[in-house]
DNA sequence: GTATTGACGCTTA
DNA sequence: GTAAGCGCCAATA
């Protein structure tokens, strides 16, 4: 690679020093159709393993509707985020549903199935 | 430089 | 078995 410049986030166009949301862009966008992943699998490919939290603040703070499939991006439970910004839950689980995903129907929790839609790095 | 926040995750009561 | 709180990491005010 290149040389290391020094403070590589001085420059917007730094490649070497991306920021912490754009490495979590990277890694939802490369989740394959059908499948899955959580958050802190997110945040363990990153490098950050217990900053799971800070993934899906990533994604709710720069949603690039048509870019990001945030809606393959769901809690460790399978649960899906508390407040989707696509249109509502049921849009997203429609999306997952309409790749493949199964759900999980306990009652009024639906969640998805990891046992199977859990994407593997 | 310090304090607060934040689509989570895990431990403890 | 259920509920609540704390902690981690990074960014922002």
């Amino acid at each position: 690679m290149s040389s290391i410049h020094t403070d590589a986030r001085d420059t917007d166009e730094s490649f070497f020093l991306k920021p912490f949301n754009e490495r979590v862009y990277d890694i939802v966008k490369r989740i394959p159709r059908g499948k899955v992943a959580t958050y802190g699998q997110i945040a363990a490919l990153i490098g950050s393993p217990r900053a799971s939290r800070f993934v899906g603040f990533a994604l709710h703070a720069n949603p690039e509707q048509g870019v990001i499939p945030c809606h393959r991006v769901v809690f460790k439970s399978g649960a899906l985020a508390p407040g989707f910004a696509f249109g509502g839950p049921d849009r997203q689980r429609k999306l997952l549903e309409d790749e493949g995903v199964r759900f999980i129907d306990s009652g009024e929790q639906v969640v998805v199935d990891l046992s199977q839609c859990r994407w593997k790095a």
